[in-house]
DNA sequence: GTACTCTATATGGGAAAAACATATAGGTGA
DNA sequence: TCACCTATATGTTTTTCCCATATAGAGTAC
């Protein structure tokens, strides 16, 4: 996995395994008009900080495909631009169900993320207030 | 994965890959003096919420192990009790400092968590508000 | 015109992680 | 003695992740 930068070593220690979250990421995107197709995609998630660090072009494809197999978005080619042709994916009702469950998921996540931080710093005696 | 329970379909469909934090929960229960052995931490894990669904019981002594191997914890047998004897758990100081950089780590990612939930609920029309 | 780079999609393969299953063993109560 | 609970540990399979590579259209530089 790659690793943020501006991190120190004890960060970069532990900045594994909070997930990838791919997924809720490109449905938002798509949902929001902000690209449609895999290579824009890419640098959209990589933006937006939901992922765990930085996800390359395959999982970005492969998902993609994922979602249209289950129904969640449709894809259509578009030749007309110069350079290669693009995919171009649009939200299905059902990808939009699938975003307000990862709506629920991760706001029901949150709370418990917050909690723990809340703890944790208090634990530790309320230092790094940051 | 084991899936939480209490959700509806879709939520099902998508409460996978939220990703574990069974480090993390062991390195704050450990600090709290909640449990000090394995089989009490997994009942303290699972009920904390902090990790995706339910952790088996080998994930729990796994991660101990590594956290060992790792310097973070330590570890002695308890044989006082009734019953087969309890490997009992302590945290280190690099073992508190782990736990700090935790907490700074899923600190960005809440919020970056929660600018996600801000956004698609706007997206999706201000319903849910849950 | 061919070499290089950027855009764009896609897949192969190895490694790591997670999920599920099983093994062992002390103790308790029916 | 059999079942069950506590307690730790490991084996096996499945899934996921990460990196690399393949293909290909188009623009620029030389």
């Amino acid at each position: 996995m790659r690793r943020g930068r501006g991190w120190g070593r004890m960060e970069q220690a532990v900045a594994t395994r909070l997930s990838r979250l791919v997924e809720p990421a490109l449905l938002y995107l798509l949902g929001s008009g902000a690209a449609a197709h895999g290579y824009d995609l890419l640098g959209e998630v990589n933006q937006m900080g939901l992922t765990d660090a930085q996800v390359d072009a395959g999982a970005i494809y492969r998902a993609l495909r994922q979602l249209e197999e289950e129904g969640a978005v449709v894809s259509t080619w578009d030749t007309s631009g110069p350079g290669p042709a693009r995919r171009n994916y649009e939200l299905t009702d059902l990808g939009r169900a699938r975003l307000t469950a990862w709506v629920s998921v991760i706001e029901r996540r949150t709370d418990a993320l917050q909690q723990f931080v809340e703890r944790t710093r208090k634990l530790l005696g309320d230092r790094n207030t940051d």
